[in-house]
DNA sequence: TTAGGGTTAG
């Protein structure tokens, strides 16, 4: 039974309830005073709520009123842990749960535990997370929909992917908002295959999807490269009319852009009634990496002309089309300009970037030199990438210092001391090259290894070096040796193994040939279960090695097709025995 | 008089 309030409180509870401005509030505050009614809970909760919550409240504020409750209710602290959850410092958040369980009789409801769970998915808080849903379970929350959708979210920003899985597949009722919680989940954290499985368990179970679910399947199309599964939710989203929607029409141009296809991507943004700059950073990235480096700075100031303000991704994707097409002028000048102009600080990225650049044209003192004037950023991807340009230009001296430093930072691996041995190699180097193998050796350094995807259909077909596991995997090696066979009598000379370039797929077994790297495994495949039109499209984790990339331009001209394969840092589209990168990557 | 959601880079 609620207390009855005299017509002042009531009045006053109205006046706040349409408040919309921390002055006027002050201002109904102090009027609050003077009547005597600051102690009356309902005009209490009201001024606290909207300094808590309100977008034009005040934390501080809201401190001090709480501070003058004498027995402050759920309702009270809710307000409190809900502002701190979404404010700078959501451990506030955490202080005032803690605070609210150890000296406070109110008790936590499911309002509470959501809150509190926001801050720790914002902060990262692991044993929080895990704390909070042992109290979940203890108060009987656990079947609260709202609140298992928050423990998804909390466990995934965690880190924490099986326990997400757990609550999601142990809940009784879900509702699309959790749907989408688990698939951005699984998208988030990298499991792309997971998060598309995702979407054939919706359509199983009749679940109608909204914008929010394509979003999180578009992304994992864009990321393993599946342009059939994108395709079609593009068709779906143009029968739901979700086309609309700024969120789908930027991943969709993410997921045509990634999956080689960039017609289709400007078609999509084209056809964009609203844009942002995560829509023109899709386009200018998607460019610098297709090498298209001119396109990407048409864009861009395509971008500057309809007034959206470019930020750090923008440059990358400049920088990117600049160094893959060997355009150093206008490299330098889009990175000086990035923090003169726009005042955009120079990331990691951006300065591994120029090293790429700069290495590439032969001008290795100068990549050395930015390396040496950002000394916080002390990275041992700057230091490799220089490394890949000395075996380019045989260049031994800087190469040795670039191995040092990655040897310092304990950072070295076996591709790195690969490197420096062909580069040696290269200088005819003998006692260098003994060197490095005697040290891979006693380091028993092992490389990252490599995988290779292909789409057919709806399915994506997933092969290692030397991969048996896969149901058609004596067709595919009998494919492979046909295939052997034509490229070589079309002059395709076989490597033993590729020492070239940095991070390339020696994947994962030095001492074997490249013949069955996962490319080549998954090219014989799609040559052999397509139909002659068909453009095969592999994705690859690592960089595409010299062998395989020779290998594939002979299977284009040989065999007529067009072949897109993205590397770990562009894509190449092989046509008539040439790839779109002229052999410079 | 209170809740949970999305994209680029990595």
């Amino acid at each position: 039974m609620g207390v009855e309030l005299s017509p002042k409180a009531n009045a006053i509870i109205t006046v706040l309830q349409g408040c919309n401005s921390f002055k006027r509030l002050q201002k109904i505050h102090a009027h609050v005073i003077v009547n005597g009614l600051q102690h009356i809970p309902a005009i209490a909760n009201q001024l606290l709520h909207f300094c808590a919550v309100s977008v034009s409240g005040c934390l501080l504020y809201a401190q001090l009123l709480f501070q003058h409750l004498h027995n402050p209710q759920t309702q009270a602290w809710n307000s409190l842990i809900r502002g701190f959850a979404l404010s700078t410092s959501p451990l506030q958040a955490i202080l005032y749960y803690n605070h609210m369980i150890f000296s406070s009789t109110s008790h936590p409801d499911t309002f509470t535990f959501s809150f509190t769970l926001k801050a720790c998915e914002r902060l990262k808080a692991q044993n929080k997370c895990q704390e909070l849903h042992g109290s979940v379970i203890q108060r009987g929350y656990e079947s609260d929909v709202v609140v298992r959708t928050n423990l998804i979210r909390s466990y995934a920003a965690n880190g924490l992917i099986e326990s997400a899985t757990m609550v999601f597949d142990e809940m009784t009722e879900r509702d699309l908002v959790s749907w989408n919680a688990m698939i951005s989940c699984y998208s988030q954290a990298g499991l792309h295959h997971e998060a598309l499985d995702m979407y054939t368990y919706m359509r199983n179970e009749g679940v109608e999807f909204d914008g929010f679910t394509l979003v999180g399947l578009l992304s994992s199309c864009a990321h393993v490269g599946a342009l059939n599964i994108g395709i079609h939710l593009h068709q779906i989203a143009c029968h739901k009319e979700f086309t609309r929607n700024v969120y789908v029409g930027n991943a969709l141009i993410d997921m045509y852009a990634k999956c080689g296809n960039l017609e289709d991507a400007l078609c999509v943004f084209n056809g964009m009634h609203k844009r942002d700059v995560f829509t023109w950073n899709s386009m200018i990235v998607g460019y610098g990496v297709h090498g298209l480096g001119d396109e990407a700075i048409n864009f861009f100031k395509k971008m500057l002309v309809a007034g959206v303000q470019p930020n750090s991704i923008t440059f990358l994707g400049l920088l990117c089309g600049c160094s893959h097409q060997g355009l150093l002028k206008m490299g330098v000048e889009y990175f000086n300009m990035m923090s003169s102009m726009f005042n955009i600080k120079h990331g990691i990225k951006h300065i591994g970037c120029m090293v790429d650049m700069y290495g590439r044209a032969g001008k290795l003192e100068k990549a050395l030199e930015i390396i040496r004037s950002y000394p916080s950023e002390n990275d041992p991807v700057l230091w490799r990438t220089l490394l890949g340009s000395c075996k380019i230009h045989r260049n031994v001296k800087i190469g040795e210092i670039a191995m040092q430093n990655l040897v310092q930072l304990e950072a070295s691996s076996a591709g790195d001391f690969i490197l420096l041995a062909t580069t040696y190699a290269s200088t005819k180097n003998a006692q260098g090259v003994a060197k490095m193998r005697k040290l891979i050796k006693s380091r028993g350094i092992k490389t990252i290894p490599g995988w290779s995807w292909i789409e057919v259909g709806d399915q994506i077909h997933r092969f290692i070096v030397e991969d048996k596991s896969h149901p058609d995997s004596r067709m595919i090696y009998q494919k492979l040796e046909e295939v052997m066979r034509r490229v070589i009598l079309a002059g395709y000379i076989e490597e033993n193994f590729d020492m070239s370039m940095p991070g390339s797929s020696t994947e994962g077994c030095l001492e074997a040939s490249s013949r069955y790297h996962s490319e080549k495994l998954a090219i014989a495949f799609g040559l052999a279960i397509t139909s002659e039109e068909t453009v095969l499209r592999i994705v690859k984790n690592l960089r595409v090695c010299r062998d395989c990339h020779v290998f594939t331009k002979f299977v284009s001209k040989a065999f007529s097709r067009d072949i897109i394969v993205r590397d770990r840092v562009r894509f190449h589209h092989f046509k008539d025995g040439l790839c779109s990168c002229k052999d410079y990557w």
